[in-house]
DNA sequence: AACACGGGGAT
DNA sequence: ATCCCAGTGTT
């Protein structure tokens, strides 16, 4: 076992002489701020976070513009960043608290955890940063901090490791400074033990080092879940009618849930779209006689957690509104009005790249 | 307890 | 390719 207070007094210090990282958020102690800041940072790295926290900050600034905000401004501040129900939990908190609370926001460890979008992180993050409560973050920092440390090979994501590392971590928490030590633990964690090619030689405690002592820093934290992925093939159309564009918001419980999109066809399979074939599909499901195919593109695919997105673009141009196609969410828009709504990477990738020459059949 | 949820950067 | 990132909600 580790010599705990030194640990503690060892981050301190390097905290105190050695840590120059400098992030827009640090000293923040407006709860609000903090609390967007952390929102923005799960599961994100700090660098693709960063940008994302300035403009919401410069758009809602405090949290009464945040909770008489519009839904779908609110989303296309966040497109491109990811974890989309993290935004709809901003919103639905930002109203929660400006219905429950007057406004304010709470400051007590349960209030905070009890909010939509809120665990056991993010509320210790906000109470020791702006009200210097001794609640100690447990992040993925934390989690390869202390297992090097420690040399503990619990997997970090079994129930079991979960427990102790909690406990650890209460252990080793700064009762004094808390704020300052979570800020110092997960710096330290960023900048030094870092997840590969950690800085070892350099590191201020590795001399209390359990993993640098048995040199098993390359193999720790274990982890003992094994992703499972899928492929999906989306294709896109891409309907046009009386000088407007089909559209609809992605309301079922799925990836991209509360972004925008347009008439989707997904297939079990690779479709092999071809000009024929899409043409008799719409025909024979739509009722329709005639249409024009003006284009046919293959998507760049687009890689998330646990799936892989592929499939196709086809642009369909009709004389005018097929009624077949006014579905529960789908709206015909002007292109003027599509540009100011969220869209997933996929699909903003297709218009944004250049596709010279369309990559046709 | 297991799983889904985005996108990007480093190795 | 693979891993991982200032995690959380749902089933």
């Amino acid at each position: 076992m580790i010599r705990d207070k030194s640990f503690t007094s060892i981050l301190m210090q390097w905290d105190k002489n050695e840590n120059h990282r400098k992030m827009p958020w640090k000293g923040e102690k407006d709860p609000y701020k903090v609390w967007v800041s952390e929102i923005i940072l799960q599961q994100t790295r700090v660098e693709q976070g960063w940008m994302y926290y300035e403009r919401f900050l410069i758009q809602f600034p405090d949290l009464i513009s945040l909770a008489k905000a519009k839904d779908d401004d609110v989303f296309k501040l966040w497109e491109g960043l990811g974890y989309y129900s993290r935004c709809k939990n901003l919103i639905h908190t930002a109203r929660y608290i400006y219905d429950n609370y007057e406004g304010k926001f709470p400051e007590n460890y349960e209030d905070i955890l009890s909010l939509k979008g809120i665990g056991p992180y993010t509320a210790a993050a906000i109470v020791s940063f702006c009200f210097n409560k001794p609640y100690a973050v447990l992040d993925g920092n934390v989690f390869r901090v202390l297992s090097r440390i420690s040399g503990n090979s619990i997997p970090i994501d079994s129930a079991e490791g979960k427990i102790w590392y909690t406990k650890l971590a209460d252990k080793l928490l700064d009762k004094i400074l808390p704020g300052k030590y979570n800020q110092a633990i997960m710096d330290f964690g960023a900048t030094i033990c870092k997840p590969m090619l950690p800085l070892c030689a350099a590191c201020p405690a590795n001399n209390i080092c359990v993993a640098y002592d048995k040199t098993m820093v390359n193999i720790l934290p274990v982890k003992e879940k094994v992703l499972k992925k899928r492929i999906r093939w989306f294709s896109y159309f891409i309907i046009k009618a009386e000088g407007k564009v089909l559209v609809r918001k992605r309301t079922e419980n799925d990836i991209w849930q509360n972004l925008f999109e347009y008439f989707l066809i997904e297939t079990p399979a690779n479709p092999e779209w071809d000009f024929s074939a899409i043409s008799t599909l719409f025909k024979t499901q739509l009722g329709i006689n005639h249409l024009t195919i003006s284009n046919i593109s293959v998507a760049k695919p687009q890689q998330l957690t646990h799936q892989l997105i592929k499939g196709y673009f086809v642009h369909l141009e009709f004389s005018s509104m097929p009624e077949v196609l006014k579905s529960k969410n789908a709206m015909w828009l002007t292109d003027t009005a599509v540009s100011n709504l969220p869209f997933p990477k996929f699909i903003n990738e297709y218009f944004s790249s250049p596709k010279s020459p369309p990559a046709l059949f």
